[in-house]
DNA sequence: CAAATGTGGTTAAGCGCTTTCTCTAATATC
DNA sequence: GATATTAGAGAAAGCGCTTAACCACATTTG
C-alpha cells in the first residue's frame, strides 16, 4: 500500500542508497540515474517517511510550543508569528497549552521529548526545573519567548518588562495621577516582577506614596481582571490610574468601569501592556505598551534553530524595546 | 547518552521483548519481572521513544491541525478545545496556519502525512481537493471542522449555518429593519454559503426586497469588515442593519460606524456570528449567533480519533444547533 | 603500461522499537 | 508417572531510512 525507498529503488533499478542519496542530495550521483530516480519517484507518488528519517538520527523538523493558551491573543499572535517563521525554516510546531499549570508543563516537556523533537520554545511561568534542568543539561535546545529564568544560561526573547513598567507608570505619573494601581499576574513570573519594580520605582523617583493597596496581583484573563478591578475600584482608596499588565487585564477593568458607571478616561485612565488585537477593539482605544511580538516570534524561533543547527551555539539573551502607544484611555487627572 | 530499551533489558537482566511488553502491558509478564523492569525504567529515567515505535507500525499519537489562522479568535478557540480534547485522548496537535491558501494547504496535508500523523483536522477552506481526496481514498483519517464539504462522505463537525443565519436575519427582521445588509467572506465557502441563503430566504419569507447592492463579499479580518461597512455606510443605499457573517467583520462595522459618526445600535444594528470573545468586549456587546465552539471542538477531536481507532467507522456530519444571543447592538428600527 | 586517482554505485549494518514464533519449565490431567 | 497445558520469556525478523565501508570501472599520470 505505502511506497517505500525499496519500491522507488526497484522500479528505477537502483539500491536503496542510491534513491537516499538522491532525496538528500548527497554523494555522488550521475545525472542520469539522478533523473531516472526522480522521474519514478514522481509516478509513484513517493514521500520519504520523516519517522524513519528520524529513526536514523536525522532531525524530525517538528519544534514544540508550550504556552499558557492558545485562545489568549498575546500567546496566539505569538503562536502564529512562531508557526510562520517555523514554516519558512521548514519546523512544523506542536502546539502545547498548560493554563501554568506546572503538572502539565512537566509532562509536555517530556512528552516532547519522547516524541523526538527537534527543540522546545517555552512561553509559560516555569516553576518546577527539574526536568528542564535536565533537558538543558544534555544539551536539548531550548529558548524561552516573553520570560525568562535569569539564574539559567538559556536562550531568550523577551520584551525589556522593566522599561515597559517604566514607560506605563510614568505616563500615567506625567498625566497627573497619583494614585496609580497596579494589576499583576504572579510575581513569580519574571515578566510581572520586572514591570513591578517600574512601578515601585517610577513611584519612588517621583516622590509619590506606595501603597500595597494599589497592588493586586490576581490571574490573566479578563474575569480575572474585571474581579480585580471592581475590588479596587470599590474601595476608599480608588485610584484615578490603573496600569494593567496584561491587556487582558485592562479590558476586564473597562468592564468594571462600566458596571459601576465609570468613564474612561474621564473618571479612570488605565494602560495596559501587550498591545494585542483586543487593545484597537475596546472602546475607548487602550493606552498600552506595545511588545513587538512579530520580531519576538521571529527571533525565538530563530535563535532555537540555531540551537538546533548549530554544534557550539552560545546561549544569548535578546531583549527587544517596548514601546508606549499613546490611545484613549488615558487623560490628564483632574481629581482633587 | 540517550537511554534506550536495550539499556533497560539489560540492567533488568532480560530480553528487550519482555520490556517492551510491560511497557505496553501486552503480553505475559510475572508481576515480579514486571515490578524489576519498571524499577529499572524508573532509575534509568527511560523514556521509549516515540518514532521509533511509530517505525513499527504504532501511532504517532499526533494530529495535525489545519486552520486558516490561530490568531483569529474564532480559530484560537477552537485550536485550544481541538488540544485539550486531543491531551484527553492521548494525542498532540500540529498547528497548521494557512491563510486560506491552497497551495499552503496542499504542503501541508502532504507533510503531515509524510510526518505519520494519525489523523488531520481541516477548519480551512478547501479548494484543491486533489491531495485531499488521495487522502480519503486511502482512508486516512481527516475530519472537517465548520466547514463542509457536501459532495464528499467524510466527517464533518459545524454548526448549522443556515439556521444561524436565518436566526440572524430574523431577528433583525423582527426588529422592523427593512434595508438589512450582509457581509461575508466567500461564497464557495460553505458556512458562507448557507448563510447568506438563509439571509435570501428570511427576506423573501417577509416580502422584502433582495438587494445586491446590500450584499458585500469580503475577507475575514477586522479590516475587511471595516473597509465593507464603509462603502455600505457611505453608499446612497445605506442600510439600517448589517448581519456581519463573522464577529470579527462585525469589529469592522464598529470601526467604520465609529469613524462616520453612527451610533449602534440607534443608528445601525448589527449581528455578528461566532460568538468568540470579541462580542463580549466590544462596546455595545455585540448581539451574535453563538457557535458551540467548545462542543465543536471536542466533537470533532472524537469523530476523528474514532476514525483513527475503528477499523469500520462510518463517516458522519455532526451539525450543531447555533443560538441567537441578543446583546446591544442591535435595536428597533426607527428611522422612516 | 602499471600504478594512482576519481566516479558512480552497491552492500550491509544499524537506528529503537514491536511482534511472531519458539522454547523451557512449571503446573494440571488422567 | 507420563502426557498435555500453560505461563513466562527469549530470539529474530522487520519497520523505512541513512551512511560508512567497499568495489568495479574508467581515466590520469609518470
Amino acid at each position: 500500500m505505502k511506497v517505500t525507498i525499496y519500491d522507488v529503488a526497484k522500479k528505477a533499478g537502483v539500491s536503496i542508497a542510491t534513491v537516499s542519496r538522491v532525496i538528500n542530495n548527497t554523494g555522488r550521483i550521475s545525472e542520469k540515474t539522478r533523473k531516472k530516480v526522480l522521474e519514478v519517484m514522481e509516478t509513484l507518488h513517493y514521500q520519504p517517511s520523516i519517522v524513519a528519517s528520524a529513526l536514523t538520527g536525522k532531525r524530525t523538523r517538528t519544534i514544540g510550543l508550550i504556552i499558557p493558551d492558545v485562545a489568549n491573543p498575546f500567546f496566539s499572535e505569538i503562536a502564529r508569528k512562531v508557526e510562520d517563521r517555523g514554516r519558512e525554516l521548514g519546523f512544523n510546531v506542536l502546539m502545547c497549552n498548560t493554563d501554568n499549570n506546572p503538572d502539565t508543563e512537566e509532562m509536555y516537556l517530556s512528552l516532547l521529548k519522547q516524541k523526538s523533537v527537534d527543540g522546545i520554545i517555552i512561553g509559560t511561568t516555569t516553576k518546577n526545573y527539574t526536568v528542564l534542568n535536565e533537558l538543558l543539561r544534555e544539551n536539548f535546545p531550548i529558548a524561552l519567548i516573553a520570560q525568562d529564568i535569569p539564574e539559567l544560561a538559556i536562550d531568550v526573547v523577551r520584551v525589556d518588562d522593566f522599561l515597559g513598567g517604566y514607560l506605563a507608570t510614568s505616563h500615567l505619573v506625567s498625566l497627573g495621577h497619583k494614585k496609580i494601581a497596579i494589576m499583576l499576574g504572579n510575581l513569580s513570573r519574571t515578566s510581572d516582577k520586572y514591570r513591578f519594580q517600574a512601578y515601585r520605582q517610577v513611584l519612588e523617583e517621583n516622590g509619590l506614596e506606595y501603597n500595597e493597596k494599589l497592588v493586586i496581583c490576581t490571574d490573566y484573563s479578563m474575569e480575572d481582571g474585571k474581579r480585580a478591578a471592581l475590588e479596587l475600584l470599590k474601595s476608599s482608596q480608588r485610584p484615578t490610574a490603573i496600569f494593567a499588565c496584561f491587556d487582558a487585564l485592562a479590558v476586564g477593568v473597562y468592564q468594571a468601569a462600566k458596571e459601576l458607571g465609570l468613564n474612561i478616561p474621564n473618571d479612570l485612565s488605565v494602560v495596559g501592556f501587550d498591545n494585542t488585537i483586543l487593545a484597537t477593539i475596546v472602546d475607548p482605544p487602550l493606552t498600552t505598551i506595545a511588545q513587538p511580538i512579530d520580531e519576538m516570534g521571529r527571533q525565538v524561533v530563530d535563535l532555537l534553530v540555531r540551537g538546533i543547527e548549530e554544534e557550539k551555539h552560545t546561549k544569548q539573551r535578546v531583549i527587544l524595546p517596548p514601546e508606549l502607544i499613546i490611545r484613549n484611555s488615558t487623560k490628564e487627572n483632574v481629581s482633587k
